[in-house]
RNA sequence: GGCGCCGUACCCAAGUGGUAAGGGAGCAGUCUGCAAAACUGCGAUGCAGCGGUUCGAACCCGCUCGGCGCCUCCA
């Protein structure tokens, strides 16, 4: 039975979907307006994980993400760099799959765009208007916040505990210092949409209410997004939707926490931020390692807690993840014997059983991840008293089937040592597409110099396997022999 | 001022009342011509500190120390 932390409770609390069977889930994305860091990643990576396992578990998983496009910030870099803002979410939004797809996160099946749900936007706000749970004033429409009694459920705050610390309003016309914008009138050469209080645009809140009931219904069963988003953001889209439509809106509020850089949180604002490309640019290792070497580390930590990034723990990941494609590689290989075959089953069975539990207890990652560790560790003892090819198929396999809920141990070939630093001056060809020394020794030379090397070892030359041992290492080739005399060997 | 989070071995990280998972790094051993991988063993009498509740606490309560987040755009 899964079990999930629900910010609203407080709580750990049984799951059940409102329709048997299918899971509606909204997340909050990003707005489009600069690349992504690590920050963004974890989140992403967070509800993609949690997206997987449902499916996993037997449920279709209605996803959807938005991509906030119309903003003051999205205005603001498309003046400075005198372009469209349609220029500056394109490119951004395109730079999002990029980024994402990189580290292996599912496009959600629907991804909506504030500025492709206009109607459903002042239709919402009309709708709170004739409530009398908002007011037109000048163009603009705010939400009335203390029409809405359970303001503050989500994040625990009392109006009057607000009203202590916030920032002085310069806004009189609102009635309520916290009362929020849904419509805001717009200024010349702003972009802007027709709406029964003149032209304008959305708020930054009402555009989720909108696309989630649009997409997902009125009540639907899981929205997530980033810790600094529990206020005002969902508390408001709580406000908005229960207040519209008279019914509970989102029934299970799931948070992740923060990436951060020496303790403190990363932001654009603070600028301790390292973007999700830059760490793939600077990487020593091929983007596909970098990715999972990426999200192991971002799946190593409940996604609950904070997370300090570093360099260190990057290569911790890595390392850690070597480790298991050290055992697909023995895996991918056979010997005539099979007498570690019975326990392989048992071996999957207790493997599955933990990993499920902790997967089931709010997405213990760290849990299942020791889970996936266990078995590891369990095939290669069995490895070494001899696995059928049939039982090394039906290994990989489960750590294949497993490891695709967390996104880990899908691809085919590892290569395991660090890229070489380009030499000489860097060029705009090389940024984009990185010379390595080790890419220029081709498989079919290995090759070559390992059965040089092995009919060195027959006759027992010892030096002369050394040398070329030495020669396949400079170019970053770590040879193992096997005991039958022929060698395996890796990047 | 209000609400909230974090502090577990060299590093990462589970555990939230029954006597400290797992990984990485390190060291030692087995194996190996050597090496690598794998395997085996070693590693917190203690979970920031101090008190309290309890037969029993890292886990509950109180206080203290250190770090941080939200209350303004923020994943």
């Amino acid at each position: 039975m899964l079990k999930i932390y629900n910010t609203l409770s407080g709580k750990k609390e049984p799951f059940e979907p409102l329709v048997p069977k299918t899971v509606r889930m909204y997340v909050c994305g990003v707005t489009v307006y600069d690349y992504c860091h690590i920050g963004h990643a974890r989140s992403a990576l967070v509800f993609d994980m949690i997206r997987r396992y449902l499916e996993y578990s037997g449920y279709r998983v209605e996803f959807a993400k938005n991509f906030t496009d119309v903003d003051d910030k999205i205005i603001k870099r498309a003046n400075e760099q005198g372009v469209s803002c349609d220029q500056i979410t394109v490119k951004y939004i395109q730079a999002y799959h990029e980024d994402m797809g990189r580290l292996g996160v599912r496009p959600a099946s629907i991804e909506p765009k504030a500025t492709e749900h206009m109607a459903d936007i002042v239709r919402l706000t009309e709708t709170l208007i004739s409530k009398g749970l908002a007011y037109h004033v000048n163009g603009d429409v705010y939400f009335e916040v203390a029409k809405y009694s359970d303001y503050g459920r989500l994040s625990k705050r009392r109006l009057d505990d607000l009203q202590a610390g916030a920032r002085v309003e310069v806004d009189e016309r609102k009635r309520h210092p916290m009362d929020f914008a849904l419509w805001k009138s717009s200024k010349p050469g702003e972009p802007a949409w027709d709406s029964p209080w003149g032209p304008g645009r959305p708020g930054w809140h009402i555009e989720c209410s909108a696309m989630s009931i649009r997409h997902l219904g009125e009540t639907f069963d899981i929205h997530g997004g980033g810790m600094d988003l529990i206020f005002p953001h969902h508390e408001n889209e709580i406000a908005q939707s229960c207040g519209a439509t008279g019914k509970e809106f989102a029934r299970y509020w799931i948070h992740n926490g923060f990436v951060q850089i020496n303790q403190e949180k990363m932001s654009k604002s603070l600028g301790n931020f390292f973007t999700i490309r830059e760490i793939f640019e600077k990487s020593e290792w091929s983007e596909a390692e970098t990715g999972e070497m990426l999200r192991y580390f971002l799946l190593a930590t409940q996604y609950r807690g904070p997370l300090d990034f570093s360099d260190q723990s990057l290569k911790e990941a890595k390392n850690a993840v070597n480790g298991f494609y050290d055992l697909f590689a023995r895996l991918a290989e056979s010997d005539g014997n099979a007498s570690g075959d019975e326990g392989l089953s048992q071996a999957i069975e207790r493997c599955r059983v933990s990993f499920r539990g902790a997967m089931d207890d709010d997405f213990n990652t760290p849990v299942a991840i020791a889970a996936l560790q266990g078995l590891r560790s369990d095939v290669n003892k069995l490895l070494d008293c001899g696995l059928s090819t049939e039982a090394r198929k039906v290994a990989r396999g489960e750590f294949r089937s497993l490891g695709n809920c967390l996104g880990l141990f899908q691809l085919d070939k590892w290569q395991f040592g660090p890229f070489v630093v380009p030499i000489g001056p860097a060029t705009e060809t090389d940024t984009a597409m990185p010379i390595t020394v080790k890419s220029v020794l081709a498989d079919a030379d290995i090759e070559r110099m390992l059965q040089e090397r092995n009919e060195a070892r027959s006759r027992k030359d010892f030096k002369r396997a050394d040398e070329i041992r030495k020669s396949l290492a400079s170019h970053g080739i770590i040879i193992e022999d096997k005991p039958d005399g022929t060698s395996r060997w890796k990047r």
